[in-house]
DNA sequence: CGAGGAGCGA
DNA sequence: ACGTCGCTCCTCGA
């Protein structure tokens, strides 16, 4: 069967549960979907044109055989793998966990009752906001469909001032990772200990995959409890280990590669450290980069990407709207190729109606002539991000066909088990650790043609350990 | 059962 | 108005 009708075979399937024991089932199954209809029409366009508005305009149909469709359809088997193979999960550590987060949460509310006078639920929001605004009357902020928030933000707020808020934010910490995570998880381990997610290849519009039931893309990492859960992941046979191995400011290196910005480039051919590097552009008068200055110089780095406002900046740092402004555009005096690079692809976008990357994905951006400044400025955010996240997104699904087709071809028992958009993590005995070290560096710091991307790998007994 | 709110990751 | 995407949990009312 041509590589093409794979594809539109795994398109056809993605809206129904993958749950296979092994490729050939699998394959029978896919037979099944293969002959019919519709709907593999629908999946496919939808492949390559996340608008729907535009699902019509089959002239734009990109031909058979091109490059995303290859990509796509030699990632489709290593996806069906990985999902068949599954992770080992620890169940009676994750029921521990649970039991724990249980009785912590369970003190906490029996704590807030007895602070309140009476009884509440903390996990509807309706109480909450009844309890803080009605019966407390406290000020309230952001205005929500059902009343006034009482979302984090607001309760970090709030919780200057009144201890009842900080209860609040610890308890729903605590009942996120039991309920999603803790017992979420023990939920979804089968037969031998493993859970199998299912990887979709059409649910986003940036290119990348999505995981879920469960979702793995998602689980908490930090120190305590998420690192509890984390550690859950481990290998079920004795004497294997975990490798972790993911792509260091894969964004922001795509984004020097795709404007060819001399500064950015230089910056990551020296291996400096980016964000002081660029804070030193940020705060040119300072005589040393502190670390808050660091920190700023990072969000700054990674908010260009996103497309973010001075208003939005000025909020994850704190401070004015004028200081953030100033250091966005510090940032786009010094790669001056980076706003180079974005004004050509806006002007391009602007007449063609849409961007595209060299691979051929392509998307179309409504908004970028409208006369609303806001729109238009979202819709330039879009386009603007667009071609950083695909490129990205594509790198990772390049690396994994090649990853495994280098681990077939050295007859490796280690196997690839998770993705994570910028990481992929694999099992083994411990003896492969180290060629399956240089297998999946060579493998992922080539999958960018023309340019090295480095990455980050480490061993370790389980998913938490297995970080440098 | 679906909408709404909230929170987790990249 | 203020970055984006996707998934899952809980509550609440139809």
């Amino acid at each position: 069967m041509p590589k093409f009708q794979d594809l539109k075979i795994s398109l056809a399937l993605s809206d129904s549960k993958r749950k296979i024991s092994d490729f050939r089932e699998y394959a029978e199954r896919i037979h099944e979907y293969a002959a019919s209809d519709d709907a593999v029409t629908e999946a496919f366009e939808r492949a390559y044109f996340a608008d729907k508005d535009f699902r019509d305009e089959k002239e734009m149909l990109p031909p058979p055989g091109d490059a995303v469709a290859a990509l796509e359809s030699e990632l489709l088997p290593v996806l069906a793998q990985m999902e068949a193979t599954g992770v080992h999960a620890d169940a009676k550590e994750l029921r521990d966990i649970g039991e724990e987060l249980r009785e912590k949460s369970k003190n906490l509310e029996l704590e807030m009752i007895d602070l309140i006078g009476e009884p509440f639920n903390p996990n509807s929001a309706k109480q909450v906001q009844y309890v803080l605004f009605d019966k407390l009357k406290i000020p309230s902020g952001k205005k929500i469909k059902t009343g006034f928030s009482v979302d984090s933000d607001t309760l970090e707020e709030i919780g200057k001032n009144y201890a009842i808020a900080n209860l609040i934010l610890e308890y729903r910490s605590y009942e996120k990772l039991r309920a999603t995570y803790a017992e979420g998880l023990l939920k979804e381990i089968g037969e031998g200990g493993r859970i199998h997610t299912t990887y979709n290849q059409v649910a986003t519009s940036t290119g990348r995959l999505s995981s879920e039931s469960p979702n793995l893309q998602n689980v908490p990492s930090g120190e305590g409890y998420p690192a509890r859960i984390k550690g859950c992941f481990r290998p079920a046979e004795a004497g294997w280990k975990y490798l972790v191995a993911d792509y260091s400011q894969i964004e922001l290196r795509i984004l020097a590669h795709l404007s060819s910005d001399g500064a950015l480039l230089n910056a990551f051919e020296l291996g400096r450290d980016i964000h002081a590097e660029t804070a030193k552009f940020l705060f040119p008068t300072a005589k040393e980069i502190s670390k808050d200055m660091r920190r700023i110089a990072k969000t700054v780095n990674f908010g260009v990407i996103y497309g973010i406002t001075g208003f939005g900046l000025s909020k994850t740092i704190g401070t004015s709207p004028a200081e953030a402004t100033g250091y966005i555009a510090a940032f786009f005096e010094r790669y001056s190729g980076v706003r180079a690079y974005y004004d050509a692809l806006l002007e391009k976008a602007r007449t063609t109606g849409y961007v595209e990357t060299a691979l051929g994905r392509k998307r179309f951006v409504k908004g970028l002539n409208d006369s609303n400044q806001n729109i238009r400025k979202g819709a330039e955010r879009e386009a603007t991000n667009m071609p950083v996240q695909w490129t990205a997104a594509d790198v990772v699904k390049r690396a994994m066909v090649s990853v495994a087709e280098r681990l077939k071809r050295g007859k490796f028992e280690s196997r690839m088990i998770m993705q994570v958009h910028d990481e992929l993590v694999f099992e083994g005995p411990e003896s492969e650790m180290p060629d399956l070290e240089i297998l999946v560096r060579e493998a992922m710091e080539t999958a960018l043609p023309g340019y090295r991307l480095p990455v980050d790998i480490a061993t370790g007994s389980n998913w938490a350990s297995a970080k440098g």
